[in-house]
DNA sequence: CCTTATGCCTGAATGC
DNA sequence: TGCATTCAGGCATAAG
């Protein structure tokens, strides 16, 4: 399931092939992938536009186009943008096909949850699934005081607070077990709890597991695929995420399977307090 | 402020 | 083996 390493390579593995391409046609498959009235105009609006850059602010990518537009995308669950140079038959759970005057480009998803919007750039910054989004987690400006700050006086679990895309923005399931390991850090702990000790170590998690993420292209643990097609490979690195009754990788003991904030959570008792 | 539930979806895994 | 149920989960929204 995408979130910030998974989008990030995407965005990096995207951006060489279609950045400065023009779309020059629109096949909408399914309707439901642009959604709304959009339904009506998407093909209008993007056709003959020409692709500026390509952006991320947490899990969502931003297609900038030419005259005034941007494409938001967001994957959700199995959304993948697939680049390919020829011409070629749609995979199952194709929705969307652009076709570039250099290439072609897919959205495909299995779960129809994902969405690609049209929406004027210079409504981007008030556009309101951005603007309540927490900071970047790898951006400089994510320092461990800000971390703090963010969790001060909140007794909610740990767990939920890091899921929680107001707080910090691009975090997801794997990421969030994986950085609760990672720092020694019990899910179910009250969020307002950390010593300044323990948020340091938070900190330094979340930006470690993020980075390494990245740097294996993302975690294929099921669906997930590059802008190439390619499978990512953290999941060759997870310690808990999917691990649950499985003897942990650093201590041996069973590593215990909860639902906490609604999900499915895995940690170690032994090596996270 | 908070938490929990629901809907959106399909396919894999599990239960009987 | 086959059919039915559960589970996976990001996020918007509603309800408690």
């Amino acid at each position: 399931m995408p979130e910030l390493p998974e989008v990030e390579t995407i965005r990096r593995t995207l951006a060489g092939h279609v950045t400065g391409k023009r779309i020059i046609d629109i096949d909408l498959l399914w309707p439901g992938a642009v959604r709304g009235w959009q339904e009506h105009n998407f093909r209008d609006i993007v056709k003959g536009r020409q692709i500026e850059e390509i952006e991320r602010r947490a899990k969502y990518l931003l297609i900038r186009l030419d005259q005034g537009w941007t494409l938001i995308a967001h994957m959700r669950m199995t959304g993948r943008l697939l680049y390919f140079l020829q011409a070629t038959p749609p995979e199952r759970h194709t929705h969307l096909i652009m076709t570039l005057d250099h290439g072609h480009l897919h959205f495909a998803d299995q779960r129809k949850f994902g969405r690609i919007l049209a929406i004027p750039t210079k409504e981007i910054p008030i556009w309101p699934s951005l603007a309540i989004l927490g900071p970047e987690p790898l951006a400089a400006e994510f320092t461990v005081d800000v971390l703090a700050e963010r969790l001060t006086g909140k007794k909610t679990n740990l767990k939920a607070k890091l899921l929680d895309q107001t707080v910090l923005a691009g975090l997801g399931n794997i990421y969030a077990d994986e950085s609760m390991f990672r720092a020694g850090l019990l899910p179910e702990r009250p969020a307002n709890s950390l010593t300044s000790e323990e948020m340091r170590r938070l900190h330094q998690a979340i930006q470690a597991v993020l980075r390494a993420g990245i740097e294996s292209m993302g975690t294929s643990f099921r669906d997930y695929r590059d802008a190439n097609g390619e499978k990512g490979s953290f999941q060759e690195f997870l310690q808990v995420y999917g691990r649950g009754d499985q003897p942990c990788r650093r201590c041996g003991q069973h590593l215990e399977k909860q639902k906490i904030a609604g999900r499915t959570t895995v940690f170690c008792r032994h090596c996270q307090h």
